[in-house]
DNA sequence: CGGATTCTTGAGGCTCCTCAACGCCAGTGG
DNA sequence: CCACTGGCGTTGAGGAGCCTCAAGAATCCG
């Protein structure tokens, strides 16, 4: 299923850090500590290593090794995610992450793309540093330009996948 | 010396990912890329690792297997950076910033801190989402109440660190 | 010294946040 | 069945914070 990985403040306010989706390693340790909150949006099948296996190389190379590639693939995805919060408009933000979830989880239906949503507004508002009132705004915005629409509250479909890739990278 | 680690956007947008000091390891590939940016702000002396030693587990496990934790480690810093850009004003974003730079290499200067900020106020707001224009009016925010001194126009003395420590935690 | 670059400061505007109200939906209990 | 409730999403009005644009200091370098 899905997973939602966040961190919290003292002060309440709260960073997603990412969505783990099927085929994603998550869970990555610093110093032993576990520092980040992990909640499934929907029913998940998780697949647990033993932190053991994975700190000492010599028992399964083959299997640290592939924690390694996680880890990389992750720092990698983390600047991306870098490049959205830091330098993007709120439309753009919603943009990209509409672009990066139809790569990543869109299906074909008819000839435009579909994907669910299953974390609500606010975790979208977390994720990309903005609030709930502003990931509406934007959502509508892109349902009355007719780049998007959302058939259930939960599922939206691609109806210009280059204008909604135009916006995501500041050409809108 | 001091590293600036950064990537850029087709539009000229920049984002800096990180701050390189002595004894961080730095160019995690992903997918045998890469994709960042890497510039010397001061004279630096790198040691280099051939890729192969380090993506083959089996000739060097130890090498390896610090490669893995420098990784983790990195994770868990671009979780507070996240925070930072996501979560944070700009006041917030310098006091943060100011902070983490004085645990790292502030050195103590009779009562008080000091550390030298060899970035330019560009690189700053590159780092933490903002503009110059809006580092340097935080930072002489900060002179003004006393939080800190700036002695040199790239040096730093923090004045009162739990005031900036409050500010950075956005209890200001 | 002169020129270039960086930093600072100011005025004005725009984006996004805050606060608030309303609609929709599901669950609950009468 | 309906009224009530709470959670979530949407929409609006107003304001704060940050950006844009611009000009003036300060610093660096030839």
């Amino acid at each position: 299923g899905v997973l939602r990985l966040s961190r919290m403040q003292e002060n309440g306010r709260r960073q997603i850090i990412a969505f783990g989706y099927p085929g994603d390693v998550v869970g990555f340790p610093a110093n032993g500590e576990h520092t980040t909150d992990c909640k499934a949006l929907s029913d998940a099948f998780l697949i647990s290593y033993r932190r053991e296996d994975l700190e000492c190389g010599t028992t399964d190379p083959d299997l640290h090794q592939e924690l390694l590639q996680a880890a990389l693939s992750e720092i990698s995805d983390m600047q991306d995610h870098f490049m959205m919060l830091g330098q993007k408009s709120a439309s753009e933000k919603i943009a990209s992450l509409l672009c990066a979830l139809a790569d990543r989880v869109g299906e074909p239906i008819g000839q435009y793309v579909e994907f669910s949503l299953p974390m609500s507004r606010c975790d979208i508002a977390d994720f990309l540093g903005l609030t709930t009132e502003t990931v509406s705004r934007c959502l509508t915005q892109l349902r009355k330009c007719k780049i998007i629409a959302v058939s259930k509250i939960h599922t939206v479909v691609i109806l210009e996948p280059d204008a909604l890739a135009a916006l995501a990278e500041g050409n809108g």
